[in-house]
DNA sequence: GTCTATATTTCGATAGAC
DNA sequence: GTCTATCGAAATATAGAC
């Protein structure tokens, strides 16, 4: 046996399928692209998946999972809330270092497919809805008892959220009028974890 | 004369094209679609822009401008931070408001295609770059005279942006989470207005 | 200028040899 | 399982009548 397990056909093709479709999205995925990039032929990537939207439903499935769970988790856990905070910052700037291009594509595929929302939050076994519930109700004890200033939470977590989604879905537009190259970029994240967690605990302690 | 103008065709066209090419992208744009938006054939759209690629660029010129140069004109303005804080937020929370798919569409597009940003950027004859001088330079006279405390120039801006931008490109996302339909959203962002401002203020002062 | 009809190109999908 | 060859549909683009 070589010491490198040859990597299946079938996981070659869905890592292929993966790096088009979420540079791409579904209308500008082309196939042929695909296929160039696992380095087989077309005809192939039939054989192991019916069609095109067939092998695109199977990366969104990953894609959402990957953009919502890490983060419902964090939500819904019992976690003081400055401390969820600061985690869902680290959680969030973590993997979006890894995979900067998966909220761009979740967004852009359920903005042309909404109902897609409901369909794959339900089929991975999450209500979001629900994840806000169990949050809004914590930021409101935290105000009763003069833990937090007075703030609607649907501000504050669009707030945390877009602070740490943001970036990495303008990193093109970002990086150019920054005049930053793709270390810098990285290391400007790194270090935005905490200067973030500080710019939200001080907008909203008494 | 009738009291209403009938709008020139090659005006009706740009106007259907704006429409779906923001909605769908290049990619996802259908010749068809521009054609049944405006009512009339497809060959006609050819008479009038040579192909779809020149429609496109028409569309992108016009669409990357209303996302940069009111901001741009805000940011490089000699207004005081606090001031110029609060009119970045009015300004893009209020047009983007009315045009809710402008960031998707230009950030969708300068992602597939970053070259984009550059060129575009010296047509319409802003430098993205030159924004952000006057802007760190005010940041930092503000924290010499102790007006607000010591942060990065760098990351302020991109928490203002994110948190007034953000909510749009996530809109579809946002709405569906907490259960808003249009109106809801759009009196949220009214709101949002004067919530973010006092949050980010709050982040700051000393 | 605007339409119908048609050509051309691109792309997804299938058949069949190996 | 993998490839070559080919089909067929969809989408863009052009020709030509009116």
């Amino acid at each position: 046996m070589s010491k490198e397990k040859v990597k299946a056909t079938e996981d070659v093709i869905l890592d292929a399928a993966m790096k088009v479709f979420t540079r791409r999205g579904f209308a500008g995925a082309r196939m042929e692209e695909v296929a160039k990039e696992a380095g087989i032929n077309r005809a192939l990537l039939h054989y192991y998946f019916r069609d095109k939207e067939t092998m695109f439903n199977l990366i969104f499935e990953t894609r959402f999972n990957e953009f919502f769970s890490g983060i419902a988790r964090i939500l819904s856990s019992d976690l003081p809330l400055f401390e969820k905070i600061r985690q869902v910052i680290n959680h969030e700037i973590d993997t979006l270092t890894k995979h900067p291009d998966i909220p761009r594509f979740v967004i852009m595929e359920v903005a042309s497919q909404p109902e897609r929302l409901i369909q794959y939050g339900q089929k991975m076994g999450f209500n979001p809805r629900q994840m806000l519930t169990n949050f809004t109700q914590q930021v409101e004890i935290a105000i009763e008892s003069k833990e937090i200033i007075p703030i609607d939470s649907r501000q504050l977590l669009m707030n945390v959220m877009s602070t740490c989604i943001y970036p990495f879905v303008a990193k093109p537009i970002i990086k150019t009028m920054m005049q930053m190259d793709e270390n810098s970029f990285t290391s400007m994240m790194e270090k935005r974890k905490k200067d973030l967690y500080d710019f939200i605990v001080k907008a909203i302690t008494p």
